[in-house]
DNA sequence: GAGTGGTCTAGACCACATT
DNA sequence: ATGTGGTCTAGACCACTCC
């Protein structure tokens, strides 16, 4: 009975969600039930489903058994940026891409990262300091604590063809970690690398990567002046 | 003849994911199809297929028709972070929300503003300066231009309650929108309001919103003097 | 207890990219 | 042309949570 045409769960995802925006369904209202919406589709219940969880992924309803499907108060909007990889990111913009190593040596975590990066005194922690260069300039200026633990062939790694950054992403999988960007000024340890004044401000982000609950690495980016962080959501 | 257990798509994700991260599977590889996988695991192929997508949405494997599902090389680890209602920031930290709004009057784009935010010359655009306080301390300031041709009702709206921010999540839906972070230096405008050097350096977001291509609103938000971004992934 | 979403199945057809 | 993932169906059982 039903009109033969190609029925998608995307077409109806966006259906519900024009009733959403247009408030046809109030936000926390309780909107009909999978089986009600499939009748008036004229679909299976599953598409219907389908539909409601990605939805329900992007947070504009919240979904609770036998309670139902609500349209979300004040949607959390979530914006996704991808970790890059500084190679990847200079070449992004049209640059020749360079890095250089400058320290690499055992050291134990200093007291202010024992908190962010749980380790035991006794780890075998290795520190990388390197700088990125985009077309022979400075771009960002790196220093890492990795678990040797962990992941032990980074210890034998020469990293003049790929950068510890490159490395970690390739051979050492891990499972949750953790972003912090904060802004912080170049300070005399950093001016003269960026040819800068000491008060300068720099964007840094920091990062930590475990796998499961093991620690792989903790890393510190300090990028040069005028630095953006973008993303779309 | 299958085993009376419970078998669930996350059982078989958990599975896939040890084997590409134990290296079983080298990256670049392309593992068994769908069909196969789903009879190794004595399930449905649909069960296989929520698995695996759940992988590529991850970024672990890319799949394409015909070619099949490869480990991905580097995989492209994403950070999402959920754009916070400012109030909810605050309360979050476990102080006292407040906010002032400090300007509201027709002006018109800085031409700096033009490429990221697209409206026309004759737009009515409603610029409004906020405090957010927590504590009764200032903890972020916000300049904001809101496109009153898209959302009209904003004009009309006291700010005394309901702060911009919050206004603008729960009435004015969007769809997409762009982020952009980075560090500034206080200058003489902010250093009185923070208490603090005018090269105290400062994390910057600015936000830009659309509905469909409708441009929604432009905010720049400085924090205080400290402030981090955090986020898990 | 009962109603709702969450998941699974077995089968089918289709879209697409590779060959 | 062919093989692979993408989606849809109709039905079923289960898990959770509100009443």
């Amino acid at each position: 009975m039903t009109v033969k045409e190609s029925n998608s769960w995307i077409r109806i995802r966006e259906e519900l969600l024009r009733r959403i925006n247009e408030r046809v369904w109030q936000p926390g209202e309780t909107i009909p039930g999978e089986a009600e919406l499939a009748e008036e589709f004229g679909c299976a219940r599953t598409t219907v489903n389908r539909a409601l969880r990605d939805l329900a992924e992007a947070g504009l309803v919240t979904r609770r058994r036998k309670a139902g499907t609500r349209v979300a108060v004040n949607p959390p909007h979530k914006a996704t940026f991808t970790i890059p990889i500084i190679r990847e990111e200079v070449e992004a913009r049209g640059s020749s891409y360079s890095h250089s190593l400058l320290k690499r040596e055992k050291r134990p975590l200093p007291t202010s990262l024992h908190a962010a990066f749980p380790v035991g005194d006794e780890a075998f922690l290795l520190y990388t300091e390197t700088v990125y260069f985009a077309d022979d300039r400075p771009f960002m200026f790196e220093e890492r604590y990795t678990n040797i633990d962990a992941t032990p062939a980074f210890a034998e790694a020469a990293f003049d063809l790929i950068s510890p950054n490159e490395w970690l992403v390739q051979n050492a999988p891990f499972t949750t970690g953790d972003l912090t960007c904060y802004a912080a000024n170049a300070g005399p340890a950093l001016s003269g690398l960026y040819e800068c004044q000491d008060n300068t401000p720099l964007f840094v982000m920091e990062r930590v990567t475990f796998n499961q609950t093991q620690p792989i690495t903790h890393v510190r980016m300090t990028y040069s002046p005028g630095y953006r962080l973008r993303t779309g959501f």
